[in-house]
DNA sequence: AGCTAATGTGTATCAGATACACAATAATTT
DNA sequence: AAATTATTGTGTATCTGATACACATTAGCT
């Protein structure tokens, strides 16, 4: 949708080639500068900020739609995905919340506008490395912007629920979910892993204990090289092995958490 | 649907009073001989067993429509129902699964058919108590029967899919959730409860450890009264202390499995 | 060269989980 | 009525994993 002619069509005939009544949303999320972030668009026509979101083909496979969304709007390929939940709040998106499109057309909706009836969002969250996230731009989008999931604007629709509901899940899943493969880039430091850990648990850990289990999981290796950073001594890289991390949670590995 | 009439109606009508794309279908979940058992219903015009399934009203929120469409068929009330996963895959139901509709119906059905277009089906699991439940046959079903989850037949579309996802998220949440709260009756015994959970676990548990852990709980209280069993001492009877089961539960319990 | 702030490492202790045994008893059999 | 059988009620010793905790090391700064 990279112009006014392209959005006109998706809202036009769009229920055409996607499903109605059915839409994804993506609580993306990423970590930096020791804070959980979470990837949310402006809409040129919203006041307010949104998840990224979007509909399925009609032979299009749920997980296959949501890769494909994403892609569309970081670039990136493979990303970690998972579907947590369904919102379907007969009321999550009111009338008014959709006036913009009449913006957009410059015409009245019918009432039976695919668009304007009742539509049920199957939730996925996202774990991405933060830089690795390059948002294009598309004609209905204004910008993109991480925020800190303590620190979020006013959100459209339920996306605030959305968005609590997928946090949630993470805290949950921090068992036996590979957040730290997926949120942390290839080579980090001990205590990057660590203030991931305490910013998910919203607790501190003690270091050496954290590092102990840590290493006791089997999946990490340590490369010569340290991390330079700051006046004092430098911490070495880790990364993980990939092949014993997916041993490992298949076998059901557990963090300890 | 108690009539042929009604069953019409709702195929040619439905769409109207009903949200299209979108189904619930729910794992019911009971315990019964030291078996974990699943209530399935044989359709009259499928050779296949089913979950009982159904669509959502056009105003209804999910929760709702779940506990409608149980309620409608086993005739219980404030079921304990979560919603695990929703199913989107695009083959997931095969036109020829729709045959059936033309049978009852005599007459083709357009290509369009709210019916035959694509759905997505949200999956709820419910753990109720085996005894309380009694099947309400309709115009469409031929009869219900509980199933050991270890031993199912033949299902319709991709109702194995959704039972095998139900049970790994039962298995998951057993720390959390209220499973032998729900399963069982009001009052049991120890020995039962403990079957509950090595049928879950699939292992076998430590009588006397396993008490100890559930009774450190604290939400559990021993009733005078012993069942009578066998030739053998009778066991106490025990039920959930609601309140502190409520407490327990948002304070974060955890049973330790 | 000395200072500062963070990292690398090991041990002692505690709590919770596990392993394990014997006395009590309800119904049945003798 | 006594003995038998199968199952329940209960307590302790041990082990394992989690936690608490301290000192030596070092990179960059002054």
């Amino acid at each position: 949708m990279n112009t006014e002619k392209e959005l006109l069509d998706y809202i036009r005939n769009g229920g055409e080639r996607f499903l109605p009544h059915v839409s994804i949303d993506c609580a993306v999320f990423g970590f930096h500068d020791n804070e959980l972030k979470i990837l949310l668009l402006k809409s040129k026509f919203l006041e307010d900020w949104a998840l990224p979101g979007g509909h399925i083909l009609r032979s299009e496979p749920l997980d296959v739609a949501a890769q494909r969304i994403l892609n569309e709007r970081t670039g990136l390929n493979d990303i970690f995905l998972k579907q947590f939940q369904s919102f379907g709040d007969p009321n999550r998106v009111s009338a008014d919340n959709m006036n913009y499109l009449k913006e957009v057309l410059k015409v009245p909706l019918a009432t039976d506008h695919w668009l304007l009836d009742r539509t049920i969002s199957i939730g996925y969250y996202a774990l991405v490395e933060f830089s690795r996230v390059n948002p294009i731009l598309d004609y209905f989008t204004a910008r993109y912007q991480w925020w800190d999931v303590h620190d979020l604007p006013s959100l459209v629709f339920d996306h605030a629920l959305m968005v609590e509901k997928a946090l949630q899940t993470v805290r949950l899943q921090l068992n036996y979910q590979p957040v730290g493969y997926n949120l942390l880039p290839e080579k980090f430091t001990m205590p990057e892993l660590q203030k991931l850990y305490e910013t998910m648990l919203e607790k501190p850990l003690d270091r050496r204990n954290f590092q102990k289990r840590m290493l006791g999981l089997g999946i990490l290796e340590r490369l010569e090289e340290r991390k330079k950073v700051g006046p004092h001594k430098s911490p070495y890289y880790y990364r993980f092995n990939r092949k014993k991390y997916q041993e490992a949670l298949s076998a059901g590995l557990s963090f300890g958490f």
